[in-house]
DNA sequence: ACAATGTTTCAATACTATTTGAAACATCGA
DNA sequence: TCGATGTTTCAAATAGTATTGAAACATTGT
C-alpha cells in the first residue's frame, strides 16, 4: 500500500466510522486529515487534499477547535492560520466523550430527572417509573453500563 | 406529568439521542415504547402508538431483534406475534455495543491492520504510522480509551 | 383449496442533513 | 484610506436517509 493509498483510506474510513456515530463525514475527514499530517494544514491544504468547498473546510474546522480536537497554529511570517490535530490518542477520546456527553447526554439525563414523580401506580405508571429509575440512578447509571461493557468487549473477544 | 405526556417525552428524547449516536430515530423511538410498555404489544400497537407505517414498524421490529433488544413473544391463542424488549439495562447496554462493535468498528480495525507495513521514512509516512499504531495497538488500544473515558467522564462530574 | 389473518418487501416519496459558493466581513501593510 | 489577503456566514442546491403504502408472500383453520 502506497502512502496516497494509506491516506485516503484512512481518511476514508474514519470518515464512514464518523458517520456510522452520528459525527458528519466531512468533520471526522478533516479530523482524519489532520491527525496524520506531520505538519500543521491550512484550510486551503484542507480543501485541496479533501475536495470540499471553503464553507466546508472552515466550519469544520471550527467545530473540531470547539471539540477541543484541533488547535490553531500560528506560522511566524504567515499571515493565515494552520491547523494541527491533538495526536495524543487518549486526549482525543476524551475530549470527544466530554464533548458528546455534554450535548446529548445531558439533555437525556434531565428529562429523566424530571421523570422522577410520576403519579399513579398502574403496571403501566409502574413499568414508565422502573425504566426512568433504571436508567437514572441505578447504581452503575446506564451510560457507565453502555461503556464499560463496550469496553469489555473492545478489549476482550 | 401525567403518564401519557411522560411516554411522549420519553419516546421523543431516546428518538433524539439515538438518532444523534448514528440509530435511526425510528428505531429509537420503537425501542422506547417497548422499554417503558408492561407488556408485550402487536406491530398494530406499535404502528398506532407511534403513528408510523406497518412497513416502517415492520422493519424496525426485526432490526430490534437482529440487535437482540426486543424478544418476540406468542400469545397463547393468538395468531399475531408480541414484542417485548429486554429491559435489563445491562443487557440492553452490552447488546448494543457488541453490534456496534461487530457492524462498524471491527471495519476500521481490518483498515489499521492492513496499514501496518507502509512503506518509506518520511516525516508523512512515519507520521501515518504512528497514528494507525497508536490507533491500533497500543496497550489500551484506543476503543477501550474512548469507553474508559467516556466511563470516567459519565460516573464523573 | 380457499378465505382470513398476519408479515414482508420495495419502489416511490418525503424528509433531513450536508455542502456549496458567493457575498460580507476582517485585518494588514503601504 | 485602499487594495490585497484571508475568514466567516448563510441561503440555496444537493445528496443522503427514512418512511410510506400497496402488492406479494406466508400461514392457519375450515
Amino acid at each position: 500500500m502506497t502512502i496516497p493509498e494509506a491516506k485516503d483510506k484512512f481518511i476514508e474510513a474514519w470518515g464512514a466510522f464518523g458517520s456510522a456515530w452520528g459525527i458528519n463525514r466531512s468533520m471526522a475527514q478533516v479530523h482524519a486529515l489532520l491527525l496524520i499530517s506531520h505538519e500543521p494544514l491550512s484550510t486551503e491544504d484542507v480543501m485541496e487534499q479533501l475536495n470540499i468547498s471553503r464553507g466546508n473546510a472552515n466550519m469544520n474546522l471550527r467545530a473540531l477547535i470547539d471539540w477541543s480536537l484541533v488547535r490553531r497554529v500560528l506560522k511566524p511570517g504567515e499571515r493565515r492560520e494552520f491547523f494541527e490535530a491533538e495526536k495524543d490518542v487518549w486526549k482525543v477520546a476524551t475530549h470527544i466523550t466530554r464533548e458528546r456527553k455534554k450535548r446529548e447526554l445531558e439533555a437525556l439525563i434531565r428529562l429523566l430527572d424530571e421523570m422522577e414523580d410520576i403519579p399513579g401506580a398502574t403496571p403501566e405508571a409502574k413499568s414508565i417509573k422502573k425504566m426512568t429509575h433504571d436508567l437514572h440512578d441505578s447504581p452503575p447509571a446506564w451510560t457507565t453500563c453502555w461503556t464499560t461493557a463496550h469496553a469489555a468487549m473492545c478489549s476482550g473477544s
